[in-house]
RNA sequence: GGGGGUUUAGCUCAGCUGGUUCAGAGCAUCUGCCUUACAAGCAGAGGGUCGGCGGUUCGAACCCGUCAACCCCCA
């Protein structure tokens, strides 16, 4: 049967990937085997699948797919994550699209709506997994909201209220205008941006004509100023100190004080002071004692406090009051600067600090035994330089904002049962409610004065259990599953989402479970295009990674991604690395094709071939171990590298070559069968890197019984290397590519059988010399006491070779050729004779690096003599 | 402003405790080959004062200092 000249991987993936799921090679029980467990990052449930799914998931899947071989009970559990407020934003935009606002809808209408969105849409990124290979144990898919899910997040409410680990208060908060929620410290991004420095003036109280001026970004906050604030070192103001001055427009009298928070250098050195609507403010007026005032309603637009701007956006009134301001003669000038605005990391508007009562996490001491665990190493970072990032962010920890004006997520556990702030209490059900606010309250409260927070809980509040919770560790504690895989192996994940995510999991870890939740953490660089820019979907230079498994095969975009990219690094991709790694499917198929188009027949083995077995045998030790290796030093881009170059350059380009029978001529069984054999541990190493093309070849190269898939096959044993025919080999090879140089330096076709003259005593003939013969179309190889006139010459490892003339004669070039490179021995020699000459040398350096250096001395005065010795002669 | 990191071939990266790897790989480049497994290929070659300067050392890509550029995180 003909077999196409090239991979056609389409039809490979669908039936190997179905076939998998139908043997059940990727589900999971607990067994007696060591578990071997990855939760997979859950990705947005409305997401589709972009280059950083791809890069993340290609490594997980061949990390499982290689512990899988190992032996291990690999369980690589997939889900996918509610991400409240990236879908609420994505419903109400559609509703939006179809005449419907989210305020005409109730709560329940609403979720419904949600609801029916994440069932169309939800679990699309998981198909497209599938597409790519992933090896997750779909019976396994979890939702961040299903109900035991739920169930969990809400009893880790509880216990952590009981503990005294939550609280309510009221604190600045970042907001969303936008998207009409709090947001926490790490959903906000800081972008440099051009703006204007206002600078205003303030009459001052009680002075005919003295003003006091400052400068400000945000003059539409003007109208909410409590006070002005002075260095009380700074000279220029001291007599202004306690003294009121006039807030312009509305004439407020406010007080000017004095911290040393602030910057004399800044503007004018004179701070307005806004409490309500900066960070910094408010700290100072908890400090000084000032008044609040809130000038903004929660869509960003000014209320009763804001006067004739009630009811504008906040950027309108930046605008119209630098007029008025202007107008009026307060506005003494405006300058460009650049400052750094934070703005909304889901809905991109501009935060707005704000003061609003909120649910907290008090993080401190949660925190202690995550960082330790990191520090001290229980808990593996690869690559480790971001431990120190870590620990700066741990030690540093602030409370955690869980709360989110939202309807999409779990709904705080908190019921209210009068106007008072204090009067709630947190528990699981309204009927549990009922009854501990009676008992709160020292009297009946029925059901219709109970009133649930409208709240829900911020998303990584669910994220923060799902090593756990994906067992059912918190609502069934000790189950045979959580007590099984937990804690889970690695962890792959990005390293933007360190203290969102990994570090809220290592502080649940040991707060629920006891135990670190994962024992290593591979972060991922990102993606970005050939420019360095960031894949984005707002830019539209992301590939579809679909289309390009469409185009180059899955296992041709796996090998592509992660070919050059180690742990921690950016990867800029190019679709050209994607192609790379269809050649190399395209190479193994090919391998493949002249293998099995071998006729076998009962004839003596050829001594080459018996040569290269025992040296190909050893050459895949050595790099199986180099392999094992970098796996285990979650060095995946350099496992793959060692691959890439033992299938292509060892076992195609070399071992094949040389065991290779000429044309239509029959190859020996035992020759056959040992390459069989190393055909079939080749695929093996490739598997986790290339699933669908091993498993293809897998079945190709034999008859299998049942259940023999190299999926579920075992890992090559590393063996012990034997040096000697690595050396006699890498010395063959030295000469086999002196002789190719010399064939193209004088034009002669492979086909064109040379002699070979080697100067050297016969009895270093070695049976190696068979494979001199066969790669390098050797008519006659032959050991000789004296130079050969008339020929082409080389030296390796001290010994010279002699390829004569044929036809073609180019003695110039010859010559030119020899200078050249006896000048360089020349200056070679020349370094190393200063070194061993030099007292300090001889005395400082340990005896192996002299002795060393001595080698170098007569090796390189020997190369002298042959190289002056071959110039005389022509 | 605080913290961390990076700088080695055209590109992406290795280079372990300072001493043969006269600094390595893959890709790209150049040259020659349609040699019946593969042109998605084969063979060969070129290419780097290891960011600059200074220091320590018998010896520095590697250690120290300094300057510069870039990146990330945090405020």
């Amino acid at each position: 049967m003909e077999i196409a000249k090239t991979y056609e991987p389409q039809l490979a993936q669908e039936k190997w990937y179905q076939y998998w799921l139908d043997k059940g090679y990727f589900h999971s029980t607990p067994d007696h085997r060591e578990p071997y467990t990855i939760v997979i990052p859950p990705p947005n449930v409305t997401g589709v699948l972009h280059m950083g799914h791809m890069l993340n998931n290609t490594i997980q899947d061949v990390l499982v797919r290689r512990a899988r071989m190992l032996g291990k009970n690999a369980c690589w559990v997939p889900g996918t994550d509610h991400a409240s407020i990236a879908t609420e934003a994505k419903v109400v935009q559609k509703l939006k699209a179809e005449g419907i606002s989210k305020s005409d809808l109730t709560r329940d209408e609403f979720l419904a709506h949600a609801f029916q969105w994440k069932e169309k849409h939800g679990g699309i990124i998981l198909e497209q997994l599938k597409r790519l290979g992933a090896s997750c144990d779909w019976e396994r898919t979890h939702f961040t909201m299903d109900p035991e899910y739920s169930q969990s997040v809400i009893n880790v409410f509880i216990d952590l209220f009981q503990k005294g680990k939550i609280y309510r208060g009221v604190r600045m908060v970042n907001w969303d205008p936008e998207a009409l929620t709090a947001l926490s410290d790490e959903e906000v991004n800081y972008k440099e941006v051009n703006s204007k420095l206002f600078y205003v003036r303030y009459q001052v109280v009680g002075e005919s004509d003295q003003w006091l001026t400052i400068a400000t970004t945000r003059p539409e906050t003007i109208l909410g100023d409590t006070a002005i604030c002075v260095h009380p070192e700074d000279e220029r103001y001291q007599k202004l100190i306690g003294k009121t001055v006039m807030v312009p427009l509305i004439n407020r009298e406010i007080p000017v004080i004095a911290d040393t928070y602030v910057d004399k250098d800044f503007g004018t050195g004179c701070l307005k002071v806004t409490p309500a609507h900066d960070p910094n403010d408010y700290e100072l007026g908890q400090k000084h004692n000032l008044p609040s005032i809130d000038l903004f309603n929660d869509n960003g637009t000014l209320n009763a406090h804001g006067v004739h701007y009630q009811g504008k956006d906040r950027f309108e009134v930046r605008r119209e009051i630098e007029k008025e301001l202007h107008d009026k003669g307060f506005l003494v000038k405006t300058e460009d600067i650049i400052n750094k605005v934070g703005f909304s990391e889901r809905t991109n508007a501009v935060i707005e600090p704000k003061l609003s009562l909120q649910w907290f996490v008090s993080m401190k001491e949660l925190a202690a035994p995550a960082l330790e665990n990191v520090m001290n190493g229980n808990i593996q970072f690869h690559p480790d330089k971001f431990k120190n990032t870590y620990r700066h962010w741990m030690e540093n920890v602030k409370d955690w904002c869980i709360s989110r004006q939202l309807w999409w997520g779990h709904r705080i556990p908190a019921w209210y049962y009068s106007d008072r702030p204090a009067d709630y209490v947190v528990a699981k059900t309204q009927e549990e409610a009922l009854v501990l606010a009676s008992e709160k309250a020292g009297r009946a409260i029925s059901a219709s004065e109970l009133r649930q927070d409208e709240d829900v809980l911020d998303t990584w509040f669910s994220s923060w259990l799902w090593p756990i919770s994906v067992f059912n560790g918190l609502t069934q504690p000790n189950n045979p599953e959580i007590n099984y895989y937990y804690p889970t192996n690695d962890l792959v994940t990005a390293p933007e989402i360190m203290f969102f995510w990994v570090a809220r999991m290592a502080i649940a870890g040991y707060e629920y479970m006891g135990q670190q939740p994962f024992k290593n953490v591979y972060y991922t660089g990102i993606v970005r295009d050939k420019l360095g820019r960031k894949m984005s979907k707002s830019l539209g230079n992301s590939p579809d990674p679909i289309d390009l498994i469409n185009q180059y095969g899955a296992d041709g975009v796996r090998v592509g991604i992660l070919i050059s990219s180690p742990a921690g690094n950016d990867l800029p991709f190019d679709s050209s690395q994607c192609e790379q790694g269809r050649n190399f499917t395209n190479k193994i198929w090919n391998a493949y094709r002249l293998v099995s188009s071998w006729e076998v027949r009962e004839i003596e083995q050829p001594l080459s071939s018996k040569v290269a077995i025992e040296w190909f045998e050893n050459r895949f030790a050595q790099v199986l171990n180099e392999i094992n290796d970098n796996f285990d030093k979650f060095r995946i881009s350099d496992a793959l590298m060692s691959t890439y170059k033992l299938v292509w350059d060892d076992f195609c380009s070399w071992y094949l070559e040389m065991i290779k029978p000429g044309y239509q001529q029959p190859i020996d069984r035992a020759t056959l069968e040992q390459t069989l054999d190393f055909f079939e541990r080749i695929l093996k190493i490739m598997h986790p890197f290339t699933p669908f093309v091993a498993e293809e070849l897998y079945h190709a190269l034999r008859e299998r019984p049942a259940g023999d898939d190299i999926v579920i096959a075992q890992w090559p044993v590393s063996q012990k290397v034997d040096a000697a025919p690595l050396q006699q080999f890498a010395f063959n090879e030295k000469v086999i590519t002196q002789i190719r140089n010399i064939r193209k330096q004088n034009n002669i076709a492979t086909k064109i059988k040379l002699e070979l003259f080697i100067k050297a005593d016969a009895s270093r003939a070695h049976a190696a010399d068979s494979i001199l013969i066969k790669m390098g179309n050797l008519s006659l190889l032959q050991y000789v006491e004296e130079k050969v006139a008339q020929a082409n010459s080389f030296i390796v490892d001290g010994i010279e070779f002699f390829v004569p003339f044929g036809e073609q004669i180019d003695l110039e070039a010859e010559k030119k050729k020899i200078e050249e490179e006896l000048h360089y021995t020349k200056g070679f020699l020349k370094s190393v004779q200063s070194k061993l000459q030099n007292e300090k040398f001889m005395a400082g350096a340990p005896d192996a690096v002299v002795a060393n250096e001595r080698n170098k001395e007569a090796d390189a005065l020997n190369k002298i003599a042959i190289l002056e010795d071959k110039l005389k002669s022509l």
